[in-house]
DNA sequence: TAAAAATACTCCATAGGTATTTTAT
DNA sequence: ATAAAATACCTATGGAGTATTTTTA
């Protein structure tokens, strides 16, 4: 509907390559060429500085890129809007998650808006805080949805739901009867953690701290960089884990694993969605409207 | 550069008639209807409601048209910044102004920004404030300049520069010799005023309010509906008038007109820019810029 | 010399035209 | 009867193809 000439050079532009945009586009590299060099002689510059072997963007260039993203984005919303005036619903969304977020809380919200809207397109990146801002910015998704709230004022950022990091242990376990531990055990149980540098151990850090405990004063066992991970060593040993609720919401219900309560201790975070300002995708909204009612218990 | 059936829609849209759009836009009745036709299999839902002689526009069509001034508007934005880049500066800038503004505080600023940026071609449509905000919202114009200020929450509101309602007389008046009148003289002067309903009027009777004066102490010897006629008048009687500082600076240079101070009263007001919120129209700002640097005395 | 973009040319799909018919007032 | 949109059919421009040449690492 827009100006396929748009297109070739956005293609163009993201891959920096006028053959393999060519082979993603389903046409010839000539017509690829012509069609960028048609814009050239449209907009009277030059839209990549081409080197031999090699091309990039010119400052036309990027600006051109930047609005071709804006008026995709524009064409996307517009086919949703008209396509929920027929009761269709469809569209594309491509969303941009961090790593808890989209392997526990993502699958089943996902499931069911497809259940409704079976033809709106969703797309799922699994990427971190920074990844995802950079991803929003180059216009490679159009929502976020991040563990921190780091609170960049290019962005947009709303509540999605309120996480809670809890400790828990093997059904069977030795501390699995009392229902409650003081803060004062706490240094006495063999734990697992996540790696550095990772989200979760962040705010648990953040959390001991407030109690007045260092990492130090925990008798960490291990560190390992996947919650899936310390959740398969802890179903066959007798250590602990400080996880996300919502990472063990499955096994909690079938008696595999069980929280043991910290009195004192309380750590919780939001998850927030994040947008480009001024953004104009109604479909994102519609996700986050959609998002807002569901029961993720 | 968009898809041209975008730009025939748009057309038909705004003049609800297949005929006059082909005139306007340089092709046949039957290219017209055969784009409509191809939007409507496209988009797969009617456009437009033809009942024989007269068409409207259906729910989806009033999508369609919303969209279409967006990214013509962003089309428009990606133009200037190109040129701008080339250091060429064009594009298309619509204005619509109040009357005051657009007959005495415009022309100047026009003429010098079109000195500056001879590529750029602006329109100046006058018009009130109720009409400059409808048109802004079908898009009819990017930016409006208006007296009041009615802070509708649908737009932005800009200040753009001060201006003063003095009180005028010819020069060689027979007050014209003392540089101030006090508050109690002033029911005594032979006055011309604006017509009940204009702005400007509307500020006087504001400012007398709180000088405590109501308009029918004063002695109004007659109401005229432009600022232009109540200048001619003045110039050939003893009458004086309440106008915008801005209408007589001519006037005031060429000693043909005078100042009055009334000691104690002071009517202020201030001139907006307005345009529709998240306005991606780059070259509005760009002109708003450049009339916030110009020198009006 | 190999990989990528540009050029040359050929072909067909479609945008636009003219002539005419249909439809509703 | 008239005014406006739809339909039918024709033409020509330009988008996409294949084959080939140019360019630079």
């Amino acid at each position: 509907m827009f100006d396929f000439r748009l297109k070739v050079f956005y293609t163009v532009a993201k891959r920096l390559n006028f053959t393999k945009a060519a082979e993603e586009l389903y046409i010839t590299q000539p017509a690829v060429s012509k069609h960028i060099q048609e814009l050239e002689t449209y907009f009277k510059i030059k839209l990549f500085n081409r080197n031999g072997n090699k091309i990039n963007l010119t400052p036309a260039g990027e600006i051109l890129l930047q609005y071709t993203g804006q008026i995709f984005n524009l064409y996307n919303s517009l086919e949703f809007e008209l396509s929920t005036l027929k009761h269709e619903h469809s569209g594309n969304l491509r969303i941009g998650a961090s790593t808890t977020i989209a392997q526990y809380v993502l699958p089943p919200l996902l499931a069911s808006f497809h259940k409704k809207f079976d033809n709106i397109k969703v797309s799922l990146a699994i990427n971190n805080t920074e990844q995802i801002e950079q991803a929003l910015q180059n216009n490679d998704i159009d929502l976020g949805l991040i563990e921190g709230q780091s609170k960049n004022a290019l962005f947009k950022y709303t509540e999605f739901i309120k996480d809670e990091i809890v400790l828990v242990a093997v059904a069977n376990h030795a501390l699995a009867k009392k229902q409650s531990i003081s803060l004062k055990e706490l240094p006495e149980i063999p734990l697992l953690l996540r790696e550095p540098g990772s989200g979760t151990l962040e705010v648990i850090v953040h959390a001991l701290k407030t109690a007045d405990i260092k990492l130090s004063d925990l008798r960490m066992d291990m560190q390992l960089g996947s919650t899936e991970s310390i959740k398969s060593y802890i179903m066959n040993s007798n250590c602990m884990a400080f996880v996300s609720i919502y990472s063990v919401l499955k096994e909690l219900k079938n008696n595999e694993l069980t929280v043991v309560d910290v009195r004192g201790l309380n750590i919780e975070r939001k998850f927030h969605f994040i947008q480009p300002h001024g953004d104009a995708e109604t479909l994102s909204g519609f996700f986050m409207e959609f998002a807002r009612h569901y029961n993720f218990r």
